[in-house]
DNA sequence: ATCATATTTCGTGAGTTTCCGAAATGACGA
DNA sequence: TCGTCATTTCGGAAACTCACGAAATATGAT
């Protein structure tokens, strides 16, 4: 079970390789979240975003905790993936889509999590003034991105 | 052709997040090879190698060189890939597969691309007696880092 | 000029990754 | 107890990765 340190090494970038897990990984820089939380940021089936979550967490960059219903994923400790992060957060504050993230994110937090699960809040349904207005913000700012992909 | 720093990002690390590329990073900390070097310890098949170095130079983390028959490779002097590295070097200069790389190129370097490059010079029928030897340790070192795949 | 050879490019097959929706799991509340 | 709902696991389809050998390219030696 314990593997060389090329493999795990190896793993661990291949974990931080894929824009989705960066995305997540550079969310969760703001605190803690839950599954639903960045399912909704990031658009993708639930699922998809569990299996994003397993790998970050085989690859030792984050820790599961169960809080009832919902399972909030945080930033592990391990020094060896903060030393890797911390190279990769300098660079990657500036990117469209991550500022968009976060800026739908800082709002998202505010809501809570049975208000946000409930069936009727997909994306683009909220009531929320001030989270709509960060959707529109973020759906902007990312499009300006878009044409640097 | 300019891409998000997102995707830059991601790029670099899925260069990294393979073991044969990330064993050519580490020999290469020790100073610019040539291909046919690397190809001798990893290996591989030399279009196998030059491929992954290839990727190597999208991703920004190194730089060609072409030196008469030979093309030369060496580390790039890219702030946020140096920096990225440096997070890398530390954890993997222990690994056994990594020692026992740096072992064998340490007597290749010694050895002169003409006298390295001719046909008969395929790994195991190397002459030199340091070489050899060098080969022989290298095997136990990898074999001992065996177990822990 | 011609040959040998170091490297890259190309086509291909095997294996892996990524995404989804459906089914399974596990926890809360009625 | 039963249903509800967040999350995970599973099966499968499309896309990508990795390694190879053959062909193309480019350089130095004869």
């Amino acid at each position: 079970m314990t593997m060389s340190v090329l493999s795990r090494t190896v793993q661990m970038h291949k974990a931080i390789g894929h824009p989705v897990r960066l995305r997540i990984l550079s969310m969760l820089r703001g605190g803690p979240l839950c599954v639903c939380q960045m399912t909704v940021v990031v658009k993708l089936a639930g699922s998809t975003v569990s299996e994003h979550l397993s790998e970050l967490r085989r690859a030792g960059l984050v820790v599961e905790r169960k809080d009832g219903r919902w399972v909030e994923y945080r930033l592990a400790a391990n020094p060896s993936a903060w030393q890797l992060l911390a190279a990769v957060w300098s660079d990657l504050a500036e990117d469209p889509e991550v500022k968009a993230d976060s800026l739908v994110l800082s709002e998202l937090r505010k809501v809570s999590l049975d208000e946000l699960c409930s069936a009727e809040l997909e994306l683009g349904r909220i009531k929320r003034p001030k989270l709509t207005a960060a959707l529109r913000e973020a759906a902007k700012l990312r499009h300006a991105g878009e044409a640097a992909r």
